[in-house]
DNA sequence: TTTCGAATTGAGAGATTTTCTCATTTAAGG
DNA sequence: CCTTAAATGAGAAAATCTCTCAATTCGAAA
């Protein structure tokens, strides 16, 4: 039943709910804590085992719920794999796309967007109107990377 | 009981599979066909239902398995939406992106990669070396664009 | 600080999606 | 044709996700 986890990124988390007119639950906090302290990329499982740590008994429908709240607020990003596994990680900047290393499945957030230089006038003349877009990379992080060559 | 659908998208689904010593199944072959018939994004159930049309009774499982052969060999594309959902849909080319009409699950090749132009060099200073990488735009096509702008 | 209403949660049933197993069928080379 | 390994069908089983509704909790306002 802990509760004092107040460092910046639970606050901003508070913040973002505030604004929207949402409650800052003990549960929504917790997801946001063990996303953030993990750095890496969750299964909903893996959250929700991390969430009943902290706080006993929550359940797994809450999970469900909170990180869709939180992925349409944009505080937390759905992340796929190549493999057809798909997690949740903690994602603080507005626009931003990700690193993800398939070995430990940390995930590094990088500000410049790959698309924003890109010339999509080609594209839109063929009557696609291009709304957005969904990117991200697959690698091995600075630790992982020497383990494994 | 059709057999007959020998356009080229078969034919070079077949030679794929003759590459790497897979049979050239109906099932195979029908699960190619509603894709690349349909140009859309299709969910597994409706990749069934698809394959059913031509063949009849055809396993559920059949489906799954023959989706992920060929998403191993780069024939067919899984793609993500923001909703959550997720399809696939055929793709010949061997690099390429894809855009998706979030009306009508429509999807478009491109051959140009936003990620090629793009530099790599600050991401990889910080000793996350990439490998590969997803991208996919989401927007409105032609026809749908008009419909509702 | 206490009260109150609306938002949120817990628990488990239920629905959906995906995987697994193994007997039977089928493609493709000899 | 025959043979053999690969592939499939059917349905059970497992995993994942959603739903419902009574009980709880947040936070605004007294």
């Amino acid at each position: 039943m802990l509760k004092d986890f107040e460092c910046t990124e639970e606050s901003y988390a508070k913040e973002i709910l505030r604004e929207r007119g949402l409650k800052s639950t003990s549960q929504r906090l917790a997801v946001i804590h063990v996303l953030h302290e993990s750095g890496r990329s969750l299964s909903v499982s893996e959250i929700h085992d991390g969430v009943r740590d902290i706080l006993g008994g929550t359940g797994l429908a809450t999970i469900y719920r909170t990180l869709e709240t939180f992925e349409s607020l944009g505080v937390v990003r759905r992340l796929h794999f190549p493999d057809g596994e798909s997690g949740y990680a903690f994602s603080r900047a507005g626009h931003a796309h990700h690193m993800v290393c398939l070995t430990c499945r940390g995930v590094f957030d990088f500000p410049e967007c790959p698309v924003e230089s890109f010339d999509l006038a080609p594209l839109e003349r063929t009557g696609f109107r291009v709304e957005d877009h969904f990117v991200q990379f697959f690698g091995r992080c600075g630790g992982c990377g020497e383990a494994a060559p």
